[in-house]
DNA sequence: CAGGAGCGCTACTGTATCAGTAGCGCTCGG
DNA sequence: CCGAGCGCTACTGATACAGTAGCGCTCCTG
């Protein structure tokens, strides 16, 4: 499963996260991200880049429609995950 | 999100997509995650089960309701993975 | 009861990954 | 010229992971 690899890595999916409120520069996205460090967030970017996820504009960092695609079931998971902290207090 | 930072280590969503094939033995689990290391196993176990997705019962460990509830919003993910292979060769 | 097999799990050592900080080269506007 | 912002890189130290060996336990079998 090269998927789950690729987004089980340190803010992976967290920075997909981000990139659904459209475009964002390299620092906007690094501030998001509770300051993560700016040489672990352009490895991720890089990844997410070549696997066609996420890209670079005019406009800074947006994801692409695939990467939109993934965002959607990642949303998923997101509201999911209010219902599964309420279970476990 | 505290979800994803769960999700996002290593092996995480892995031994969740593999619970779901029904209770599975420590060694079994650990044979089908490519003989991944039983520290780190036994880590991500711990966490599965503090968090209420995973448990060990009489035939061994397997999901909770509500980890089998995340796993359908895995499985989501793991199909639309094909689509994405296919679209970046 | 001795011995083997399987269980969940722990303890190590080396390696890879990540956090945190400083700063590069570049462009653009004043 | 100069300051600000951009994407990005280069370090150092801490943390997580890979890989291996083996513990204590239970069960089964000879």
């Amino acid at each position: 499963m090269a998927l789950f690899d690729l987004l089980g890595r340190a803010w992976a999916m967290g920075v997909i996260w981000q990139l659904d409120d459209g475009p964002l520069s390299f620092r906007q996205l690094q501030a998001r991200c509770g300051d993560m460090s700016p040489s672990l967030l352009n490895r991720r970017l890089k990844e997410l880049r070549t696997t066609g996820l996420a890209d670079l504009g005019d406009e800074g960092f947006a994801l692409t429609p695939l990467g939109a695609e993934l965002f959607e079931l990642l949303e998923h998971i997101g509201t999911w995950a209010k219902h599964w902290a309420d279970e476990i207090q």
